[in-house]
DNA sequence: ACCTGAACACCGTTCAAGT
DNA sequence: ACCTGAACACCGTTCAAGT
């Protein structure tokens, strides 16, 4: 079962989601492709147990020091660490906490996520909202930052930058009386850097949280 | 081209993502498989362009009554547009703004989104953040709301509130000390609903912009 | 310019058969 | 209890051939 989701993961790592295969898993580990229905029942489960297998490995920031004065800073912390893990594998995304009933480490990690939100002034229903809204920025924007990815540059055929321009061009030539607001933005698009992006979503996720909370 | 990509639509609609193959899709427009690749070059632009095609029947908000006097407010009114367009239609959030070359009606709908921002003291980049935190937010809590949903409850065999309470129970087993956070929200989690915690989340990050724009 | 559908190389899943 | 791999019913995509 280990070596089964050990073997899975890596094919993940190594060439995403369509490279998980029964066929590619069964040959990796030397064996038939029944086998591993003999660990799991089908593809979901396979995926489900494969990202909790990943989650694991996410360090929990607050173990070296368990917390600090400020229940926000530590919201933060945690969340930087989930948003890390999924840029490294942007598998992770579409599968996590999407079933809690296989994913205990998934289950671990958004308890660990919570426990700063007990420290602030909130009502169980706002602590709730308020890690679902930060798992969401999480997941989300690394979401988009795992399907924004295409062959293109994936081969090395076409770098980032040049991937981003070729979008920046387009908006730029579209009639500015109608689209202020891309004109507007075009530029940031154009260098955009996707983790500031997400540092930028949580900072006014955490901020509307502090108000709510009425600290500091 | 119309025809094709309101049939593909209509098999989106009926029976979610899996049910758009080329051969259904073929079936239904009385066509061969071969024909639609004459109007599409592959399936993930079938489906860039079906997402986009469905964006276009998007109500703008902002149409009646053109703007507030309020930037928030009218934010707040298109991204509850988009939410309530994503949860009719799930499978509109994996596709949703993945390649604007082909989405014309998905750039329109950023555009009327963003546009509130120019009204509110902020740097471009700013406000360029501020519309990919509120889409991240749109899209990510109605994509998992979207990959929520198991076959037993489409099926009828098992209704949603069952659905949650298992989860809960199996929330309330835990060791208390080992799970505080969760144990605290288990109750919350039982009885959620999917519009509050979009509200709630959208609400944080409107509540941090307002607080960054330093308006009210 | 537009359509056809057989053919190819893949999938996930099952199952009779083995140890 | 655990493994095997042929077989089944599907996919997306291609392409020689038609109008």
């Amino acid at each position: 079962m280990e070596a089964v989701l050990g073997a899975a993961v890596a094919l993940l790592d190594e060439a995403g989601a369509p490279a998980l295969t029964f066929r590619a898993l069964a040959a990796r580990l030397g064996t038939g492709v029944g086998t591993i229905y003999w660990y799991v029942s089908n593809k979901d489960e396979l995926l489900d147990r494969a990202t909790d297998h990943a989650i694991g490995g996410v360090p929990a920031p607050a173990e070296g020091q368990p917390q600090s004065d400020d229940p926000i800073a530590d919201l933060r912390a945690m969340a930087i660490a989930l948003f890390d893990a999924i840029v490294d594998r942007p598998w992770l995304s579409a599968y996590f906490m999407r079933n809690t009933d296989v994913q205990g480490n998934s289950l671990r990690l958004y308890e660990k996520l919570g426990q700063p939100t007990l420290r602030l002034d909130l009502t169980p229903r706002q602590r709730f909202h308020a890690v679902s809204a930060i798992t969401s920025v999480v997941v989300g924007t690394a979401a988009d930052l795992g399907a924004e990815i295409p062959p293109e540059i994936l081969d090395g055929t076409m770098d980032r930058d040049a991937y981003l321009a070729r979008f920046a061009e387009q908006w730029r030539s579209l009639d500015s009386a109608e689209f202020p607001f891309v004109q507007e933005i075009v530029d940031e698009f154009a260098g955009h850097d996707d983790r500031d992006q997400f540092l930028a979503a949580l900072e006014l996720t955490l901020s509307g949280l502090r108000l709510q909370a009425g600290t500091g």
